[in-house]
DNA sequence: TACCTTATTCGTCTTTTACGAACGCTAATT
DNA sequence: AATTAGCGTTCGTAAAAGACGAATAAGGTA
């Protein structure tokens, strides 16, 4: 056995991507070393891994195997690495942590709970920024970990995937905006409004966006659950404004969702750490935390 | 994760030796490389794994985590590597295989007999050799794996244990040998035998050792397993020669288990290979499954 | 006290590995 | 039909990692 977990790595993002140059990248290889690592590989397992075609690669059967197992073997690692946090050496105590507002008011509540109840000893410092201010603090080192919402941002971070999703319009199916493409939120406002109760997060913003337009909602129901949500709407009561994700599956119901054309309705949300510096044990773990966070449809 | 698989296997073979320079010498390093390495992971995972101490070193708990989860993560490797043996190119068709006189005779058709069920199209070259001449053979890549009797041989080759097992006399408790040390095999020819089955290779064997005494054995009672051969022993019928394996745990009859002062009486088994040629695929695969057996009482 | 075992440190040398530039190949484009 | 764009590979060079042996330190043992 004489490859390395770089060969492993690398084989696992060279084969997600279907692509050498991509996946060298996302291990942070050039396209020639990648090559070679993999060729490397394949002559120690003494087989074919990958199909070279003229529009990337792909797996042989052989490299299924690998890429299973290799999966496997690296998860095993990183499993290590958790369990060993809580022996680790200069054990970190606070990190220092930046968020957009979204971020703050909407997931982060839930998820830093969560793992704080799991780390009794850690302290966060918990400071709310612009993106590009985070990304830039996150470069200079300033911070050790940020939460973002653009991608495009300083070259210097290294950006995870954090919550996927998107505020969105629902009305009933037969309501006259029904079938619309977008919409603005000002045009909106004097609709009747299902919400959910009063205290949630997404109540409190939403009556925030429209008190900014010296509005006041008409709140025709607040109910607890988006499941609720979505019944009345589709019982006609009003309309809502709900997370993408916790009514996507609802088909039963008689729903048309529609895009909500303002910044803030776009909820991408990035993990974005320095891309050099190593990253302490603390901040790996929070870090491994929040990636394992899903999008869980109902709890916002 | 900046570490690799060798530091994982040296890590193994560190913490099962309780000693780094002897782990260090299982993977084939330098004592002062040994120690780099370690450090260097103990670095990286921010965790002190090993206790130094005057007589060696132990594991802290730490460490105990690292062995567990570095053993499950290199099985999985084994196990990527076994299963990727089909798709292996240049697949090697055969394997020359040299064994002593007891291998060849004992446990070698049984084992082999199964390899080849599994990889039909495999061709075995097999040859019976002494051992000193086998581990020469293996030493110049002249053959690619060999089974020896002796530890102490050319210190080219590379040992794995294959079977280990000695052939014992057993005797009724009351049986006036019964309590001897030790004993010489023409001081037993005369008396009444129980042995196995015709056929059986330690029948054959225990007849051509007699025979080459000039002495016929008075054969009392043929059974058919190790089982019946110590009930049989134990009721007076005879003496037997078995396995010292086969009787270990037949604490409940009456049996004395006396040693053979022979040559042909120790069995312990050694596998052989290069030490610095990289093994081709198939014999790697010959090298796991014949690891893999383990003595079977009662098979021979 | 002298000695042994075992781990570590240090300086040197070898091997490994990464990189960029040039190249070859194929499919899509003009 | 010629061109362009996307990908993977090859090669030479430069830098980093790693292995080794000798010397050292630290703690038991005869």
């Amino acid at each position: 056995m004489k490859f390395d977990l770089i060969d492993l790595r690398l084989f696992i993002a060279v084969a997600e991507q279907n692509n050498l140059t991509k996946g060298a990248e996302l291990v942070f290889l050039a396209p020639s070393s990648a090559s070679h690592r993999i060729k490397q590989l394949e002559a120690h397992l003494e087989t074919q891994l990958l199909v070279r075609e003229p529009r990337g690669v792909t797996l042989t059967k052989a490299g299924d195997i690998v890429l299973r197992h290799a999966k496997k073997a690296l998860a095993t690692l990183e499993q290590m690495q958790s369990e060993l946090y809580p022996f680790t050496d200069s054990m970190q105590t606070h990190v220092k942590l930046w968020a957009n507002t979204n971020a703050i008011h909407t997931y982060l509540p839930d998820d830093l709970g969560q793992f704080l109840e799991l780390h009794p000893h850690v302290k966060l410092i918990l400071e709310e920024h612009g993106s590009d201010e985070i990304a830039d603090a996150v470069a200079k080192g300033e911070i050790e970990i940020g939460i973002v919402a653009e991608q495009e941002l300083n070259s210097e971070v290294m950006l995870f995937p954090y919550k996927h999703d998107r505020l969105v319009l629902i009305v009933p199916s037969r309501h006259k905006l029904a079938g619309a493409e977008s919409i603005k939120f000002d045009q909106l406002v004097d609709f009747p409004f299902v919400i959910l109760n009063e205290g949630s997060a997404i109540h409190t913003f939403t009556m925030n966006k429209a008190a900014m337009l010296n509005k006041h909602l008409n709140i025709r129901a607040q109910v607890k659950s988006f499941d609720a949500v979505c019944r009345m709407v589709s019982s006609n009561v009003g309309v809502a404004i709900v997370p993408h994700d916790s009514v996507c599956h609802q088909h039963e119901l008689a729903l048309s969702i529609i895009e909500i054309d303002e910044t803030w309705s776009k909820r991408d949300l990035m993990i974005c750490v320095n891309k050099h510096k190593e990253l302490g044990s603390l901040v790996t773990e929070l870090l491994r935390y929040l990636t394992k966070q899903k999008v869980r449809p109902g709890t916002l």
